[in-house]
This record gives C-alpha cells, structure tokens and sequence, in this order.
DNA sequence: GCCATTACAGAAAACGCTTGCATGGAAACC
DNA sequence: GGTTTCCATGCAAGCGTTTTCTGTAATGGC
C-alpha cells in the first residue's frame, strides 16, 4: 500500500539509487535532481521502509534500555534522559520492562538481539550477568547498574551512594540517633545489598547501632509491612533508613496510621528523590540520585563504547547528595507511646 | 557475524526455508525436522532477524504508542496496560512521547510511518487530528482520545468523565458548597476543554456558581502559581475543582504554603487518580479514570480493528467513578484568614 | 585539443527472511 | 495395482533498501 523507493524514482525520472541518495544525503547529487526527487517525495508522501533499511545497512538505529517497572517514577526521569539523548544522535530506543518477570526477561534478550540494537542499557538488577556475555558476543554493547568487571563492549554506571549515605548518616547523627532501623530493597537484588552494606558499615562507624536490618520490595504496601514488623518488637528505633523513597511513603503511611508522628517520633529517610518525595508529609528527607542524568549518561556511554575501536569499556559514575526535608527531626526524648497495632490491622 | 538463517539450514541439512516454517511453527512438517532444526537453532544461538522479517512479511509486528510526556504518572499505567497486552498477543510496542515538543510531533508521525506500525494508539491530545487521515490512508489503524468521527481504520475511546463529575459536584454540595472554581488543564488540549465544559455545566445545574474558571498546565508547580491567582482575589472559593491530580497537588501545597487548610477552609478535588493521590496529605479525593483498563482496551479496540475486514471503527467508553478521601470536608463556616500572599512568592 | 580528474547517475548485487509453487513419496481409496 | 489424497520439503521469487562498481559528461591543466 504506502509507495517505494521505485515509484518516487520513476515519478522523479531517476534511478532508486539515486533516491536513496538523495534521502541519505550522501555527497555528488546535483541540485536539480534534489529537487525532482524531493518533489516526488513530497507529492507521493513518501517515506522510507525502515526494516528494508535496516536490513540492507545490516544494522538498526536502535538502542535498547532495559527497565524492571514502569510505573516506578524512578524510571521514567531514565527513561526520559536515555530517549532524550538517543532521539538528539538520530536513534530510537526500544523500550523493554519486565516488570519483575522471570519468562519475560528472556523475552527482552531475545528481543533486543532480533532487532539488532546496537547497545542496550540495562537498569535492573533483574537481569543476570550471563546476559551481558549473550549481548557482547553478537557485538551488541552493554552498560549496566550491576557490578561486573569491566570488558570489551561492557561499561559500568554506578551510582555511587557514598557520599549521599555519608551526608544522610552525619546528618541522623548531629540530630543525635543512637539506633537506626534500616529496611533496604529486594534480597535479591543487588543494588540493595550495596546500600544495605554501605548503611550497615557506615553507621557503626559512626557509632550508631543499625537494628534491626530488614528487607522489603520497592513499593509502597511492602514498606509499610516492613514497618509494622519493625513497630511489633518492642523499643522502636528512633530513625529508619528506607531503601527507596517508594518503601520511605510506606513506612510513613504505617506509621501515621500507628499513630506514630514522624519526625518528631521517629524520623525517616528514603532514596531516589522522585519527583513525588517532596509533595507527600512530611516531605521527604531522601538521598538524591540523578536520574536524569543517570539516562543521558548511559547513552552517550553506549555511544563512546560503541565509537571507540577496541571497544574497551569504562566505569562511569554519578553520585548522589542528601537532600533534606521534614521528615527527620532530633531523637525523640520520650518512649514511645503509639496506638495498639492490631496483628490484622 | 550474527548467524544466519542459511547457517542453521546447513547445519541441519534441510533448505531454508523449512529452517524458517519450524521457526514460525507453520503445519507439515514432521517432528524429526523441527527437532534437527532446533537444535542446530540452540547450537549456534540462532536468533532470526526481524528486519529482515518484517521486510519479507510486509508488515510488522509493531504497535505505536503515543503519549506526551513519560513522566507523568497518569501515562505510566497506560503503557503498562497497553504493553502488556500487545505482549500477550506476541507484538511489540513502539513508544513514542512528544514531550509536548512540536519538532517531535512530526518526527512520530514519520516513525510510526516507517517503521510500518500495524496500528498506534494516540493518548495525546498535542497530536492534530490531520495525522489521522496521514495515518489510515497508509493503512495504520487508529484509536485516539480525540473527539473525531469514528470511520474506517479509526475508533476512538472516550473517557467518560460525566459519571464522575457527577458525583464529585453531588459530593460537594451535599457538603454545603455554593461556590466552586475550576482550574481546567491547557486551553489548547481538547480534553480539558471537554472537562471544563462538563464541570461548569454540570455546576451550575446544580446550582453552584463556577468561578472563577481558568487554566493551567498539567504540572504541580503550574496547579500551585494557578491557585495563587485565585487566592489574590479575595473572597476565595471553599472548593476549588483541579483538571488533574498533579494540578490538584500543586494547588494543595500553595494553599499549605498561604497557610489555608485543606480540607476544612478549602476543599479540593482532583482528576485521575493517580497512584500518589492517597500518599499525599490531605488523601486526594478525585475522580479515578482506570488507566491500565484504558491501555487495554486500546490494544484490543486496535487488534479489533484491524480484524474486522471492513475495518470499521467502533466508539469505546471508559467509565469514571469518584473517591473519596481527605481533601474535601463542608463548607467553611468563616471567612477565610489567610497570611499575607508576598506578590513574589 | 587531449588526457586526467571530478561530478553525477544508473545497473545490479546484496541484506536475511517468507511463501507460493512444485515435487516426491507415503498413505489411502476403490 | 493404479489413482487419488495428503504430508513434508525444496526452489526461487520476491520484500524495499543500500552500495559497489561502472559509465558518461563536464571541467581543467597543459
């Protein structure tokens, strides 16, 4: 139904290759012929079939980016830098998510190897490692969140957490914390268990007890779970260091229906600063990671891997800031007295 | 250096072509093949080339996506629904989000020309109802938000705000409001044009005086610079209607920032119900719009679509339903007292 | 005025897959 | 046993581009 290559040439009385040219601006078409064929092109609204292009050129305009959510605002700034950067270089991204599902994970490698994407980024940890190789060995490039050595075709972007958990802890310390419950990410997952790590180090260092250490998914039902958990044993922390801003609300939510007052019972901080951290209340005390940014990054990492000739990879990183807000106040200075949590509520 | 459909035939002694019916699972062919093919498949990591697939096919097995702006958590869920559904199906999505940006608006149409998409969904209204007919005449099938006649390759869904709406004006005046202002989303966009209407309307039926009336931007800081504005008048309304969550948030914080209670001097409400609605305090009370529901019946209006052989659209409805939350209480008692509004603040 | 460039355009061979047509053999019918 | 039917596979012609190679006309240096 739509037109080719062949009837915009016969319309322009030239030869397709010389269309083609013309299309892909390439070097020594006279000005004329530009003109004739654009005018063809104009008046059959021709526009060219990328699959033959792809296939011909043997290679696709295509990166991938990999996501495990798409309803996690953490996503969307990436998503939004990555697209940004890909659409400014004259490619398109292939957007997949597994949503956190086994049988769809092998759905996106196979994918993104079918569609010949040139790189991919893969912001989950829900890939496994063995994918990477998979990619790599088709000539495919890699950056990835995980921490895997550096290689041909594959780079690294780490957030780096240091500093924000440093600025985060120093800040609970001056309040004058002594114990401080932490509820990081997944088991699973290995960006938690970094930060969980990096928490658990961190505050004794400083003299602070981390008790008790639970886990939780990121969202936001499983953060207030968490918190009930917490609320049941008796002595409550004073400070609890949530592993996403997502399971920060949960913990919030739980605790205002304890009857429990953040901060001024018990202070909260999250991580991530999503754009909603500042609009629930207490807003949000939270270590920023740059998201944005965090896209952009990826891709021009793809771009620099790709471009170079050994195609050795690099380790980038971004870091992170403590952003402060309402939700941490000095230790409280009585017991606490909270509602019955009733075991069903 | 990928392997090649040839490569595998080789290897399994058979031509191509039976290489590419056990691929594509096609009848007759008998089990001794398929599992000599499938093995050669899995020896050499074959993946086939859906460029090339796609070229021989004559169509792909894309869908378009079209939204404005990935941020924005009322599009999240879409996609979620909308992909999902296309993934059941074995297509792809190909997402597409303008940014509100107009260079951009062109260069999706062009994408999803090229890449020869079997039908995309428009939940855009920054899209001009002139890419429709662009659209079908190349034999893409269409659904859109859009108030256009339903015709061949084109059906539309309509988000039916009325019941909602309804129910929300009820809530309020049975909650003894005589007064509402409306703050609707841009001039330009059509839905919120229909909204505004719907709303005024609908007030003023039930006897309640809508005013003022104006517009803002689907942000929260453009919902809290369009509050300002109302409360510079004085006598401010005791609800103020918010033509979108994000809109309603943004009105929220500028009241907290005027020191203005939500709910009891001000009640508001909001439209969406967005997954951040009950985190924020007050709990958002607003019309929910059952967004997954929505990407899904998208996808299957378009796969409708295009079965049918005379490819005549059909007319969907979403339906909308008011909750309730904390964002809305009686009518204030009192004149309003609120602190000084700086010009500059 | 001739040869070497250079600027431009066409012919045709890929690119990797699908599929209609053809074919050969086995099974089934009478 | 011969004819018909059915299953399984191969051949080869596309699908719509790009690109190499080749050819021709114009340009310029001498």
């Amino acid at each position: 139904m739509p037109h080719t290559m062949n009837e915009v040439a016969k319309l322009a009385k030239v030869s397709p290759a010389t269309v083609s040219r013309v299309l892909s601006k390439s070097p020594y078409i006279s000005a004329k012929t530009v003109e004739r064929v654009m005018a063809a092109v104009e008046k059959l609204n021709y526009h060219r079939n990328v699959h033959a292009r792809r296939l011909a050129i043997g290679k696709s305009d295509l990166f991938g980016l990999v996501i495990s959510e798409i309803t996690n605002p953490f996503f969307s700034e990436i998503i939004r830098g990555f697209q940004a950067a890909a659409w400014d270089r004259g490619f398109d991204v292939l957007l997949l998510n597994t949503e956190y599902d086994e049988r769809r994970t092998d759905a996106v490698v196979q994918k993104l190897i079918e569609n010949s994407v040139r790189g991919v980024a893969i912001m989950t940890s829900s890939l496994l490692d063995s994918v990477i190789s998979t990619l790599t060995e088709k000539g495919i490039g890699v950056v990835t969140f995980n921490p895997v050595p550096v290689d041909r075709l594959v780079s690294t972007i780490t957030i780096d957490y240091k500093r924000g958990l440093t600025q985060a802890i120093e800040h609970v310390a001056s309040l004058g914390h002594r114990r401080a419950a932490v509820i990081a990410g997944p088991q699973t997952n290995r960006t938690a268990s970094i930060i969980k790590q990096a928490l658990v180090d961190g505050l004794r260092q400083r003299g602070l007890d981390p008790d008790p250490v639970t886990h939780s998914d990121y969202h936001v039902d499983a953060g207030a779970t968490a918190v009930q958990a917490i609320l049941s044993a008796k002595d409550a922390p004073t400070v609890i260091f949530c592993g996403s801003d997502l399971i920060a609300m949960g913990a919030i939510l739980a605790l205002e229906e304890a009857g429990i007052d953040v901060p001024n019972d018990v202070s909260i901080v999250g991580i991530d600063d999503i754009p909603f951290s500042f609009l629930v209340r207490p807003a949000l005390t939270t270590i920023r990671v740059p998201r944005d940014e965090l896209g952009e990054t990826s891709f021009a990492a793809l771009d620099k891997l790709l471009k170079l000739k050994r195609q050795r990879g690099a380790e980038y990183v971004v870091d992170t800031e403590l952003v402060i807000r309402k939700s941490t106040a000095p230790e409280r200075k009585f017991a606490l007295r909270q509602k019955a949590v009733r075991p069903g509520a």
